[in-house]
DNA sequence: GTGTTGACATGCT
DNA sequence: AAGCATGCCAACA
């Protein structure tokens, strides 16, 4: 399996700022992989509890949480706003996208 | 080896 | 503006 690619992709995500969001889209393609946004979706989904991974910052490409109306949502955008990123219902403002 | 699934993206209606 | 349809790729059964 790719290893380098699910190896990029905690990278990104850990590199991305607090009070900043980057779409799934956004990831896989700064890992080098521009197709495999469902598979960053999956990995998240996938990924433990104890992860120091900030999935929370990674979003859908419309600025819309995935997560909506779950506990693992209601956390996601609890953190965020706690973070400093505006939450409007189940959704971000673009200007809080990550920009490299 | 085949078929289905999924925390998505993009385009068209 | 919102909803429907298609494409993409890797893991799972």
């Amino acid at each position: 399996m790719n290893q380098e690619f699910t190896d990029a992709v905690y990278q990104i995500v850990g590199a991305i700022p607090a009070g900043r969001v980057a779409s799934y889209g956004q990831v896989a393609r700064q890992a080098g992989y521009p197709r495999h946004a469902r598979f960053v979706g999956r990995l998240m989904s996938r990924l433990p509890e104890g992860s120091a991974l900030p999935w929370h910052r990674v979003i859908r490409g419309d600025g819309g949480l995935p997560l909506a109306g779950t506990p693992s949502g209601e956390i996601q955008i609890q953190r965020l706003s706690d973070e400093g990123v505006t939450v409007l219902g189940n959704r971000v403002p673009k200007s809080c996208f990550w920009q490299p």
